[in-house]
RNA sequence: GUGGCUGUAGCUCAGUCGGUUAGAGCGCCUGGUUGUGGUCCAGGAGGUCGGGGGUUCGAAUCCCCUCAGCCACCCCA
């Protein structure tokens, strides 16, 4: 720690990363706008107790995973290690439960304390949706449809594929829950360690573990499918035959599972295999009872979250920036006019870069390097003619242009 | 939190049976043009060999600790 370093697990975003970024969460944005889902934002941090709250005393998050501190003014807060549970604090202490639905998107930073790998960092990114207030699958089905037009609109949609799975309503879950646990005491030897301490605190998970003892295991395990009741069947089938008028594809999977309790129904997940062991891309469920275990009214909430950074990485390349305009004075009185001819040209929507030093060799080197579309050259002798040299960098041309008419000639460029 | 691999110039990397001033390519700077870039030529700057400790006459090279990166587990976006 003796050099100068980031912190473990963060990263600065370099130009050319900060425009991959935006590019996912501009995407995201654009398209959520479209279904009505507008950009909200709640604060990086909040009271530790929210997400305490929201993600439950015993999950990995909580329990080892949150950057939690306390202030200046004794209060323990946690930066948010995901966004959903500040949705929900907004909508209870900002009294927003009066006017469902409520439809958001977000897009902002996150944090955990995990050992860093390929597509998991301390500090990451996330865009997600919250759609509250409807209890109805069709709500179910349009955040799955706004996620894969995202994906689409971004270019992954080829690489990704849509795993849904149910969990039924509370009832239908306790029940399977009772009976997975069940099975998995009496074959408790034949599971591994992480999955023994899994079947106190979290059995559902059990169904996902990648140990391959577990994994034989739960393949003689009995089905979720199995243990749904009427309503959560009938709830089920709607989504899928939503999913299925729109022409989006997607594979059951039985062992998609979501710990929590306040999640209920849909769980659904975009996964990829071109990121290693970090397959999910978006990820995310209904949660019926979340505003309510954390003080508000009963509220159905569904919505999802996706990674910023395993979405950049998949996703198309982003534009290039706009190439420049070059402002290349030769001489001292030059210099001091090409300070206003750049705020003139700015002002008029050209992206203008000053060459801030050097003879006139040195300043069109850097426009090269710059990747400027043409250089302006202002000497004494254009200066007492009011012309300017516009050379055109890409062909070598050069001519000579009235100064009044040089935002106009320019413009041409781009 | 556990395990494996890695860490030499801004970047990509060479260099270890321990031994004189640690190298290359690219990039950067200067000059070849007193008002013309990209190419070319010549020259130059730049490294506490991740950090700390140890062994040794001598450590980039061996040992220990530590930090970071990558990969997998765990967990998840």
């Amino acid at each position: 720690m003796s050099k100068l370093q980031p912190v473990r697990g963060t990263h600065d975003l370099l130009p050319d990363r900060a425009r991959a970024f935006r590019r996912v969460a501009d995407a995201a944005r654009t398209v959520a706008g479209r279904y009505g889902y507008h950009e909200m934002a709640t604060p990086i941090f909040e009271f530790s107790e929210v997400f305490k709250r929201t993600l439950g005393d015993t999950s990995d998050i909580v329990t080892k995973e949150m950057y939690t501190f306390t202030d200046r003014s004794g209060a323990e807060v946690t930066l948010r290690p995901e966004g959903t549970a500040g949705v929900a604090r907004a909508v209870i202490s900002g009294g927003l439960a009066q006017r469902m639905p409520l439809k958001y998107f977000y897009a902002g930073p996150m944090f955990r304390h995990e050992r860093p790998q390929k597509g998991r960092l301390r500090q990451f990114h996330q865009i997600g949706v919250e759609l509250l207030g409807v209890g109805e699958p069709v709500g179910d089905v349009e955040v799955i449809a706004l996620g894969a037009a995202i994906l689409e609109e971004l270019g992954v949609a080829g690489q990704t594929v849509l795993e849904l799975n149910t969990l039924g309503n509370t009832g239908s879950r306790e029940a399977y829950r009772g009976v997975l646990v069940d099975y998995l005491e009496a074959r408790r030897a034949e599971l591994s360690e992480d999955s023994v301490s899994r079947l106190a605190r979290n059995p559902l998970r059990i169904l996902d573990s990648k140990n391959p003892g577990d994994r034989a295991v739960v393949a003689e395990a009995p089905l979720l499918g199995d243990s749904l009741d009427d309503q959560s069947a009938d709830f089920f089938a709607s989504v899928r035959a939503g999913l299925d008028r729109l022409g989006i594809a997607y594979t059951l999977n039985p062992r998609l599972v979501r710990g929590l309790d306040y999640y209920c129904h849909t769980a659904f997940e975009f996964t990829t295999d071109a990121l290693g062991a970090q397959g999910a891309v978006i990820a995310g469920g209904r949660y019926d009872g979340l505003v309510a275990q954390m003080g508000g009214p009963q509220t159905a909430g569904i919505g999802w979250a996706g990674g910023i950074e395993r979405l950049s990485m998949l996703a198309d390349e982003p534009d290039p920036p706009p190439r420049p305009i070059a402002l290349v004075p030769v001489g001292p009185e030059a210099e001091a006019e090409t300070l206003a001819l750049a705020d003139r040209l700015r002002r008029a929507g050209l992206v203008i870069e000053l060459g801030y030093r050097g003879n006139l060799k040195r300043r069109l080197s850097r426009a090269d390097r710059l990747d400027a579309r043409a250089a302006v050259i202002l000497g004494e002798d254009e200066l007492a003619r009011d012309v300017a040299t516009v050379r055109d960098l890409d062909s070598g041309d050069q001519e000579e242009v009235a100064l009044s008419a040089l935002a106009d000639r320019l413009a041409l460029f781009s």
